[in-house]
DNA sequence: TTTT
DNA sequence: TTTT
């Protein structure tokens, strides 16, 4: 059920290594931020590029996944919804904040950094097959609930702290 | 060119009539409210609706179509892309904006008060048909629907039997 | 986990009444034949209009809401993905079927003749709400269990030689 | 204008490498077979994976892009429309094929053995970027991959008044 | 076979 | 602010 689409599709690089946390009840939510370069011509000729820097959120296994598997440079197909949000800031004032809250995630060829892990791999949200943690190779490490990476957006970044409600929403 | 996929896709309903402006080059620019609702189940096992108000922008022809088509409540299907801004606002505090740029719209069977016009018909951006500017503030008003014309397609229809293995796949 | 991304995207209308059948199993297998029609200007510059006509498929409870909600005419939105299926007629000739399996769908505002229920409601496959089938109205029909029929992919390659006419549709 | 939609969204790797032909007005067509892999758990909890292998054809300028830089193995997007078609054979019998009309291709990180260069290039059907045809037969050959260029964003405030250089972007 |  |  539910009334319209809200679908979005993104293929990019992420600015930084992914940044995982987890809710009381240990679901991680996983945080990237994602470029998607596009290039137009202006009237006079020239090229202007411009690049949107999405903030994609990750919860439960997806998130596990995304943390586990990307890092900085990483490119991935992304595909979920938007999801606008509002909060009011230390400082009193209401601040907006827009997330791409993906439920289905694909790692693509190119790597950043980060060797690692080989190439592919598509993840939805879901009934997911199960991933060993802490697999092999390099593959990367997670602390437990850990902390807060800069992102180096203009965007806010609202302290996040989790609750379990809080989430597929 | 340009480098990454930065695609949205919605369907929703129009929380207010358009709002057209134009540029000094006379180039319409459309901006609509759109929501989409959709519904979960929390942990508690109660329905959770959430609607997303989308911000989305028409350039040009497609400007002057949305303008004069949609109305308060139309439903519509937009695909287009997203675009963060940042500008600083009077009271010299930092904000911060998302809108979906559209790059195709369709109106959709269901209309909302804005009497009018019948309803589809699907628009893109670029060297669209010709469609008579000027409308600015009002209602709909269209020159005869296309014709329709026999299609040539055909394709066989395999009796399907089904077995409950043949499936989700 | 997968590997690739194979997605669809329809917005159209039913040209008949869904056809709903049952596994043994007692699952839903519903298939409408849904229009998509583009309108291009050839290089004469006459409108060139063309239909596709695409097979789509839902499954289970998503067969059951499609068979009981939709009917000839309806306008809907369906996300899916494209299978190719071979199969050998009963005159011993390999066959090719093309089809859209449906993971989610969207009834729009216009409705065909089938008066029937209420407007719209999004409908993803997966542990999805109650729904009463046999429901109301003029509700769908349904033939009883019947025999699989041999899928299998691969596809033929027809030598193509273009003209330049043949193409951007 | 139009009355549907019709999208197609593939991530995926070729099969074998593209196929070009020219139209007597000299226009290119290029096909490529590209797979898209899924992986599900029937009812046996057994993983059944299976490969659709979609022909997708990209014509004009698109086309002699994908025919210069895509190789076997090589992963891209593919944004399109489904076409289907009906032939009759060499046999006299009636043949369907179903094609994959791209108006966006987008070339990804992981390559397949023809070498070559580095990442990606999202390219759209339109008035793109110059490149030089001929190409046929061989190897991609590219110029230096091209210069991150350092983002940031940064625009005016939405109190919209535009000018004409607003937009497209 | 739909729809406008 | 829409819609069901």
């Amino acid at each position: 059920m539910a009334r319209g689409v809200n679908k979005v599709i993104l293929v990019g690089n992420l600015g930084n290594d992914p940044d995982t946390k987890y809710t009381q009840g240990g679901m991680a939510v996983t945080r990237i931020s994602l470029a998607t370069t596009s290039v137009r011509n202006d009237k006079d000729g020239n090229k202007q590029e411009r690049t949107e820097w999405h903030r994609v959120v990750f919860f439960g296994k997806l998130g596990e996944i995304a943390g586990e598997y990307l890092r900085k440079g990483s490119q991935c197909y992304v595909e979920g919804e938007i999801r606008y949000d509002k909060y009011t800031g230390q400082d009193g004032v209401e601040k907006y904040t827009t997330d791409i809250v993906a439920n289905e995630m694909q790692m693509l060829g190119g790597r950043g950094d980060g060797g690692g892990g080989g190439g592919g791999g598509n993840y939805e949200r879901g009934n997911r097959p199960q991933r060993s943690a802490g697999g092999g190779g390099d593959a990367p490490q997670r602390s437990a609930p850990p902390q807060r990476q800069a992102p180096q957006q203009q965007r806010p970044a609202p302290m996040d702290d989790f609750s379990d409600d809080d989430i597929p929403f």
